[in-house]
DNA sequence: GAAGGATGTTGACCGCGTCAACATACACAC
DNA sequence: GTGTGTATGTTGACGCGGTCAACATCCTTC
């Protein structure tokens, strides 16, 4: 964990070439992450991403998992906090959406498939897969509660995941009215969500 | 509108390219168009786009374009086809889905802002933006009928592009179980969302 | 039929991802 | 401590891709 030694070696490059990734993301989106300016910045040659990561896909993959790992802990915490179930939904769907609005490049990278290469990527797979299994358990809770209608959770969660996805990509590429009160667009969008949900 | 003829100039070639690339993308995604290889297909040298087109992107954008075309046609002609109203904006959804699923690297590109630059494009806009006029027209229509609730149809429209385009856009990266019903998924999304939609 | 614009070609440049060959530093055995 | 092997980092080079400038060809139009 010694930093800031101008040594050779530089510490913990695997680490800080994720982050340092990731800010450059957010600053100038994907396309201005490049081997040789990420290795500039981390005052590395452009060839030393390569002891840590087969190819820049990989980088971008373990970028785009290290996303979905913020965004998760965030809907996880965003649902411990309200009382009433369905209420609990309507926030997550909220904070997916505000998540999105907040790290656009981020989110883009993490559901473009064409950026990170035609072939599956099985870590990035998983880090998907637990966000969707949270909403799954979080939609089973209301139905044992008759507060949404008793169909396949993990369809109905992927009905769930599709509205907001939509909403939050939407928004992202610009395709809605600047004019428009998003705030009010993202709450109902889950209220129609949650009132089809009800059966 | 002579074509075949081996001579110095193409004739049309703007045309050509447009659907060339077209053809390339789906055939190996956005990634496979390059400007040599698109020249070598049409038998023209690397650089000739460029009396056609400014950049690769403007390119690019003119395929995006012509996909809203085709998507705008499409659900144009599935709405004249049925009686009710609401059956009507089920069938556009289902249709809208398909037409993804049936060109998803051709769809990647009409949504994908990262690949046709920062900069927004007019006419791109505008060729989404048709697609949101007729849906809002539908909506409108099945108001008057009672058939939703009367909002805002702007905004509900948003809500119902929202949930059609996440879907696809899952569906496409292949966020979504391949065991599952993709028919039945869809069916229920539209039927979750008009729920929603009928107040 | 000559001029000029439109369209197409070739050569060159630069940035980028990547690999191979080489350099350095750390860890661990003795 | 000294030495050695491995992990980590550097430099040079290659090939591909977008793009521009200079040049070639063709078509139109008066």
């Amino acid at each position: 964990m010694a930093e800031r030694t101008p040594t050779y070696h530089h510490g913990d490059l695997r680490a800080a070439l994720v982050e340092e990734a990731a800010t450059m993301i957010s600053e100038g989106g994907a396309t201005s992450v490049t081997m040789r300016a990420i290795g500039a910045r981390l005052g590395v040659s452009r060839a030393a991403p390569y002891r840590h990561f087969p190819d820049k896909t990989a980088l971008l993959v373990a970028v785009a998992v290290e996303g979905f790992r913020r965004l998760n802990h965030r809907l996880r915490a965003s649902g411990a906090a309200t009382g009433s179930s369905v209420e609990q939904l309507r926030h997550m769907g909220e904070q997916y959406v505000r998540f999105a609005l907040e790290n656009p490049a981020h989110y883009r990278l993490m559901y473009g498939r064409e950026a990170l290469a035609r072939q599956d990527h099985p870590e990035l797979r998983d880090a998907a897969g637990a966000l969707l299994e949270h909403l799954i358990g979080v939609i089973r809770v209301d139905q044992e509660r008759d507060e949404i209608e008793r169909k396949d959770p993990r369809a109905q969660a992927y009905v769930a995941w599709s509205a907001v996805h939509g909403l939050a990509s939407l928004l992202i590429e610009r395709q809605i009215d600047p004019n428009v009160d998003v705030d009010a667009l993202i709450r109902q969008t889950t209220q129609t969500l949650l009132g089809g949900m009800r059966g």
